[in-house]
DNA sequence: GCGTAACCCTACGCACGAGTAGGTATGCTC
DNA sequence: GAGCATACCTACTCGTGCGTAGGGTTACGC
């Protein structure tokens, strides 16, 4: 009586995918706690125990969403920003990806970033991918500076950058909010911000409180 | 037999203050949904139904300490930077109140402020909060725009503002993730990101994509 | 000294949601 | 077509934590 088998017994690898579309959604429109174990199953057309089985607990469910996610958006960033240009182009192609993909999966990617933020099981893992971020806009200025013959100390190099990151994701966050906002645009406004005040930084311009 | 009184039968106004920096407290250190009323009943030396009577629900509460701890670092903030003063002054003075005021609450508020930022019921609150302030820097840089002869769309103004924002957001969590980083170098820093690149748009430099 | 209003407590009800036990059906291999 | 693994389900348990009912005690006015 296998009448109506279409939409049934699908193989592992591709309810996995399911799973997290689904969780993904949940998770961005309710928020990690609000976000029920069931309501995640139902979104994607199949049990609690499922979830449990494939993807295990809230938390690792959690977590997996944010690594798929990550990846992807790390994997548009690099394949964008090839480490042989000049400083500024890669900055630019670099943005102009994040952004790209940011304004691509608004309400999944932005929300779910936003979540993370501000619990503490999920801040780490937030923050390592942060960390490869600033390393790499750190690298970045510093070979920039290199090559006209400047140094800064690895710590203002690391607080500008981490500074460029936050402005960044700031910036996704506004992206997220307005649908109507194009990237490209997005990201031409940021490199504004962030290649003229960096570009001062490079010749040798410094900005110093006055003494009173 | 009233020989113990000492901590006890306070006026209402004192124990809401008590409630609000354990809520405070707690909130940090938990997260909004890991923190329990009962811990933060305990935590300033209460019954919970007090905590009820008093300052209402959970997400009463948490406002509660939003806007007082939001309506602390606002009136920090404007006490340093006086409106008839340049805008880069300005900008200094304000940078370095805001920071002051981060690394004097580096668990209190920055914590706190990190969650709203995720949930929901917060994040209007929260963006009122920034849109004030996104304003203030929008203001200030249309009035220095003015006084050199340029105009910039207001959208493109609001969203300089907004990522310059963002990023001095993003240095408060730094600062607060670094207990031994010093807030005045903290602001020094960010204003050579923010002002340098702003002073460039300033007088008219422009960063604009190559056509490709 | 007596009422009244504030302050404060010890309990509880109750819903919600994470995680599981235990069982059924379907395809795949030999 | 018997055996086995994999996909899948319904229906629970159980902890946790919000919010409250209902009652006690200290101050303060008169």
């Amino acid at each position: 009586m296998s009448s109506v088998p279409a939409f049934k017994r699908l193989p592992r690898a591709v309810r996995e995918q399911q799973m997290l579309d689904a969780a993904v959604k949940v998770f961005s429109r309710r928020g990690f706690h609000a976000a029920s174990m069931d309501e995640i199953a139902e979104d994607a057309g199949i049990s609690k125990p499922m979830v449990y089985a494939y993807l295990g607990t809230k938390e690792e469910l959690f977590v997996a969403c944010l690594h798929r996610e990550g990846t992807r958006m790390m994997q548009a960033i690099a394949g964008a920003a090839a480490p042989d240009l000049p400083a500024d182009e890669r900055l630019w192609r670099g943005l102009r990806a994040f952004f790209g993909f940011v304004g691509a999966h608004r309400d999944g990617w932005a929300v779910l970033y936003r979540q993370a933020r501000g619990e503490q099981p999920f801040a780490g893992e937030l923050a390592t991918m942060r960390a490869r971020l600033v390393e790499v806009v750190a690298g970045m200025l510093d070979h920039a500076l290199r090559a006209e013959g400047r140094e800064i100390a690895a710590v203002d190099l690391e607080v500008v950058a981490y500074a460029l990151v936050g402005a960044t994701e700031s910036l996704a966050d506004w992206l997220a909010d307005h649908p109507e906002a194009d990237p490209e645009k997005t990201a031409t406004r940021m490199m504004n911000v962030a290649w003229l005040g960096a570009a001062q930084l490079l010749h040798g311009v410094v900005w110093r409180p006055a003494a009173d």
